[in-house]
DNA sequence: CGTAGACCCTGGAAGC
DNA sequence: TGCTTCCAGGGTCTAC
């Protein structure tokens, strides 16, 4: 599932078709997108500038018109060099492509989802200010200091180290997987309340976010099943997960079995040994 | 205001 | 083999 890494692999792919023009739009599942009449506002628009806002990727256009795409869970952004809006190839494209940008020089952008939860909007250049006040502090902004992150985390005292990583609004990005991996990099327990850790600990668990956030870019990002970058292809983080969908497993460093708890309704990953 | 839970969806795995 | 059930999960919305 695409998180911070993953859609920042995705943005940096697409860094492309910056200039590119859009000159077609198809889509067989209008639910998805939020705006209305919105591929009569987007034809003909040059994009300016691709960027990542939390796991949202942010097209600025001209004219005001900002794209605002989110994976979710399957989605998927991938670049065909192809036109696939040639209307003999759309009769053959896959189940699950649901959106189509026809773009002028590169080809087309495919916009793929399995489980059609990603969505798509057009919004105003305040709309995107707004949504950047929403969210919580990006990990890869200069303001994501060790002080910066010990305040944000702080303010949820009685909460877990998991959910509080995981909460958008607090610090923006991380998702499930990347929620368990940082604490095992940290050698911390997931389940832990945020008012239990030390100076130390708070400190090793933002080295770790960075540390761990850092490589997952650096190796494209984690494929479990579905996720793939703009050109079509897995990430290689999925080898470097230690507890994630791990559970009933030897932990590498210690032989433990690694733990599975249900936090907030979603699976959380541990070693009870090598995580205090 | 905070939060628990439902919901949106499909494919693959597990159970029978 | 083939059917049913469960599970994966980010974000939004509703109910309490």
């Amino acid at each position: 599932m695409p998180e911070l890494p993953e859609v920042q692999t995705v943005v940096n792919d697409l860094q492309i078709i910056t200039g590119d023009t859009i000159i077609g739009f198809w889509s067989d599942f209008k639910k998805a997108i939020k705006a209305t009449t919105f591929e009569k506002k987007i034809l003909g628009e040059k994009i300016k500038h691709i960027k990542r806002l939390g796991k949202n990727i942010i097209v600025e256009l001209e004219h005001r018109k900002v794209i605002v795409a989110h994976l979710k869970m399957t989605g998927k952004l991938i670049l065909n060099p192809n036109n696939t809006l040639a209307a003999k190839r759309l009769e053959d494209r896959s189940k699950h492509l649901h959106h189509i940008f026809c773009l002028k020089k590169h080809g087309s952008l495919e916009f793929h989802d399995i489980r059609k939860f990603a969505t798509l909007d057009l919004v105003t250049p305040e709309k995107i200010i707004e949504i950047t006040r929403s969210k919580g502090l990006d990990p890869f902004d200069k303001n994501f200091t060790l002080q910066n992150f010990t305040d944000i985390i702080s303010s949820k005292q009685d909460k877990n180290i998991k959910s509080v990583l995981m909460n958008q609004a607090l610090i923006s990005g991380i998702g499930n997987i990347y929620a368990s991996e940082i604490p095992y990099e940290a050698q911390i327990n997931p389940l832990r309340k945020i008012a239990d850790l030390s100076k130390d600990e708070v400190e090793c668990l933002y080295k770790s976010t960075l540390k761990i956030l850092t490589k997952a870019i650096k190796l494209r990002g984690t494929s479990i099943s579905d996720y793939r970058d703009a050109k079509g292809e897995k990430g290689g983080f999925q080898h470097h997960l230690k507890v994630y969908g791990k559970a009933g497993k030897k932990c590498a460093k210690c032989d433990t079995i690694i733990m599975k708890n249900i936090i907030e309704q979603r699976s959380t990953f541990h070693c009870p040994t090598c995580q205090l």
